[in-house]
DNA sequence: TAGATCCTAATTTTT
DNA sequence: TTAGGATCTA
């Protein structure tokens, strides 16, 4: 036992050794960039579970999935996977959800309830618009949503919401005054549909712990030990539930970094943790301030930037590494060249200290930035990945089919039913649809109960359309009785075949057809690949148990669960990382490290963003948000940005961000009050496309000009051999000509039935090309074509096109 | 019913 | 600029 202890502490520093073995009473660990945060939290459990706790007694909460996975994962190391996987590890969520289905008819839910993710909600929030008679250009579903969720987020349920005058004359205020109708409306239709949204769970947990002591007193008796991760992006809600849960013991360990709180946009308070010795006065506080991740330059421009924030706890970090480089800037005149900077600014370093290029990572504070530097990193042939939403399950396809999953585990589910409910094609039209839904409104149920009703025919509904409804509903409500006795692949496959769905796709032979159905197959197969974890985790737990149990059967809903409660990230992940730049916003980027960083769009307006320039709160939220761009980076760091920039179809001229001049210029190897002003007096120059040139290396040259210095800092090519101009030449998408390639009035459109494969061809607007493919059947002729001035082939439906053999 | 066309709005995002 | 949506039309 000692020995294992021993193992345990192994290896820790100092501050981290004390944070791990201060086992009873409340923690407050503020723990630094990269100081090994994670390595203190798991080291806790075990040295928790070596001390004899049981392990059904610890709660460990995250924010994700992934966090959760790979504390898990570590502690398995350490203490054995058998002890590991009993321990309460999950995120705030899952966790949740599986007190809530304890307690679910207390609270009026069966106890089957399913959860909607963010699309469902905003898709139920705009029928509840709609059903209001609002106008949805002034509700907007998706910003109703977010004050709905504010509201739930501080525990105001929407009966509380209509009482509020403060909030009922800001939502008049801002002419919004039937938000609270909505609020009550929607969740009128989630309990009605058996539903509960992401904000619901941490609401209906408070409401759980609020309202029925009993659960309050069983659940909380369970835990002897709560430990939660990421505690700086707590919302008031999570706040309460830990509270309540660590009431009576308050053996709570919160672990964090008030500098990286970056989500207050979304509700997360960073008073929970500046506050939490309040709460807790005689909590102990630990402070990691050895950061192994990055040079002393980076640590150190760090700390003097976050130093003008005024709201926050004390804490000095330091490098334990060498110092390393200055913080290099980098200036351009637009988003183009900056992203031609960065590029060779990679590749340069690729070959000098033969990095790879998964070593670094661009990032930016917003989405629409990566489109220039991903355009440049296509030119050069740099492997990249973009992290961002949630692609796979962001396509229709997808959604479709797990619309009939949801539906099969809850038919009730009226936003998955009005989904799928025509497609594929059932003959089952608008008309029909908004018939049965003012029948099931009448009659107050669901969709899918209402196509059940007696009375159909006098809201309008045709005979015809009241067969096929049913025949739908008939076709779910027998998938449905399976759910509980088949295993979720074979499930997935036949809902994938009886609902039609996957023969829908197969037989479109389009490219477009051929990827759905790629898709549809990967999704099924991400049933079997879950079963499959599953299986095995359970077989590691028979073994590890000495104990020989039947497998239980996976469900469907229990798949559906995971996946709803899954990040974008986790997935990603799965797909080859290897050797690649990783591009993404500063946001997604809170947790990860790379040896090279590169921040782009540095400038005023867009980071700090414009939309928070007016509170001195947000501005400090920025700067933590840049506080975290710069600590991601280990061995260097390079900030950009350009004089102007195309935002929103408008160029904008937005000087230097001040985040750039409040870091320490000691840090930083040429800073902006040293640098001679381009042009001289308040002067901007414009950038012009022939100012950019391509040597024959095909790295960017900067061609001398009037208005520029000798020698820029920052663009320290060679000023050789420039010939080509490359903007103008270089064919691109986004470079495509708007008009026709040829006089409209002399072409002569060919009839689709002399095009052939492999036939050279001329397109009105596209100009020459090839063609690949042809597919479809008469008049819908498709073609898949490469144009020559084109890097991707198109597919054209040959009816509308406008094309000739191509004229020698 | 799907493709074409028009219009509008545009930080950040886990669960 | 461009993506997503709503609306129009073959």
């Amino acid at each position: 036992m000692e020995n294992n202890a021993d193992a345990i502490f192994e290896g820790l520093n100092s501050e981290q050794r004390n944070a791990v073995a201060c086992l009873e009473g409340p923690v407050l660990i503020i723990a630094g960039a990269g100081s090994g945060k994670t390595r203190v939290l798991t080291s806790r459990v075990a040295y928790l579970l070596e001390k004899g706790f049981d392990p059904s007694s610890i709660l460990c909460l995250t924010f994700t999935k992934k966090a959760a996975t790979e504390m898990k994962e570590r502690i398995s190391l350490m203490v054995g996977e058998r002890r590991a996987r009993r321990v309460w590890m999950g995120t705030f969520h899952s966790v949740f959800i599986r007190f809530l289905r304890e307690y679910a008819e207390k609270l009026g839910y069966p106890s089957s309830f399913t959860i909607y993710d963010t699309s469902d909600s905003v898709s139920a929030i705009k029928s509840c618009v709609k059903e209001l008679q609002l106008d949805d250009k002034i509700y907007k579903p998706k910003e109703v949503l977010a004050r709905i969720s504010m509201a739930k987020n501080n525990l105001i349920t929407d009966q509380v919401y209509r009482n509020r005058s403060e909030i009922t004359i800001e939502d008049s205020h801002s002419r919004k005054p039937r938000i609270c109708d909505i609020y009550s409306l929607y969740v009128k239709k989630c309990r009605q549909n058996g539903v509960m949204d992401f904000d619901d769970i941490l609401l209906n947990m408070n409401i759980l712990l609020r309202d029925f002591p009993e659960a309050l007193e069983s659940i909380s008796a369970r835990f002897t030990h709560i430990l939660v991760d990421e505690y700086q992006d707590t919302n008031f809600s999570q706040y309460l539930i830990i509270k309540k849960l660590s009431m009576h013991h308050r053996n709570i360990c919160v672990v964090g970094d008030d500098s990286q709180s970056i989500y207050a946009f979304r509700g997360a308070k960073i008073e929970n943790i500046l506050n939490f010795r309040k709460d807790y006065p005689e909590a102990r506080l630990f402070k990691l301030e050895r950061n192994y991740r990055s040079t002393g330059n980076i640590v150190n421009a760090a700390n003097s930037l976050i130093d003008k924030n005024k709201n926050r706890l004390p804490k000095e970090c330091y490098s334990v590494g060498e110092e390393g480089d200055k913080i290099k800037l980098i200036k351009s005149y637009n988003e183009q060249e900056e992203a031609v900077l960065i590029t060779s600014g990679i590749l340069d370093t690729v070959r000098k200290e033969s990095a790879r290029y998964q070593d670094f990572a661009i990032l930016y504070r917003t989405n629409a930035q990566s489109r220039a530097l991903e355009e440049a990193l296509r030119k050069r042939n740099i492997p990249y990945m973009i992290y961002s939403g949630n692609s796979f399950f962001d396509r229709a396809e997808v959604k479709d089919l797990m619309a009939y999953f949801k539906l099969v585990v809850n038919p009730n589910d009226d936003e998955s039913f009005k989904r799928v409910v025509n497609k594929p094609t059932r003959g089952i039209g608008g008309t029909s649809e908004d018939a049965l839904a003012l029948a099931a409104r009448t009659l107050g149920c669901t969709l899918f109960r209402a196509v059940y009703s007696e009375r159909l025919l006098e809201f309008g509904l045709k005979s015809a359309a009241i067969t096929k409804l049913r025949a739908f509903t008939d076709m779910i409500d027998r998938l449905s009785r399976l759910v509980v006795t088949t295993d979720a692949e074979t499930l997935a496959k036949r809902i994938a075949d009886d609902s039609g769905l996957y023969r829908f796709y197969r037989e479109d032979n389009s490219i477009e057809g051929q990827a759905r159905t790629a898709n549809i197959e990967e999704l099924v197969s991400s049933v079997a690949s879950y079963i499959q974890d599953r299986k095995a985790e359970f077989e590691a737990e028979q073994e590890a148990e000495g104990s020989t149990g039947e497998m239980p059967v996976i469900r469907l809903d229990e798949f559906l669960e995971n996946i709803s409660l899954l990040s974008n990230i986790d997935i990603e992940d799965e797909e080859d990382t290897n050797n690649k730049v990783s591009l993404m916003t500063v946001h997604s980027s809170k947790g990860l490290e790379f040896p090279y960083v590169y921040v782009s769009g540095m400038e005023e307006n867009l980071f700090p963003s414009g939309g928070s320039l007016a509170s001195s709160s947000d501005i400090e939220e920025e700067r933590r948000l840049f506080y975290v761009a710069i600590t991601r980076a280990g061995r260097k760091l390079s900030l950009s940005f350009a004089d102007s920039r195309m935002r929103n179809g408008k160029t904008e001229n937005n000087s230097p961000s001040r985040f750039i001049r409040e870091i320490d210029s000691r840090y930083i190897e040429n800073p902006l009050d040293e640098q001679r002003v381009f042009g001289g007096g308040g002067q901007t120059f414009g950038f012009s496309r022939n100012t950019t040139s391509y040597g024959q290396s095909g790295r960017p040259v900067r061609m001398p000009r009037q208005t520029q210095p000798q020698q820029s800092q920052y663009g320290s090519r060679p000023s050789s051999a420039a010939t080509r101009p490359s903007v103008q030449t270089r064919p691109s998408a986004s470079a495509a000509p708007q008009g026709n390639r040829y006089n409209e009035a002399t072409f002569n459109a060919a009839p689709m039935s002399s095009f052939t494969i492999g036939q050279r061809i001329e397109h009105l607007r596209f100009g020459p090309g090839m063609i690949l493919d042809l597919s479809g059947r008469v008049p819908d002729v498709k073609a898949k074509i490469r144009f020559d001035d084109f890097p991707e082939p198109k597919i054209i439906l040959l009816k509308y096109a406008k094309m000739r053999a191509e004229q020698k």
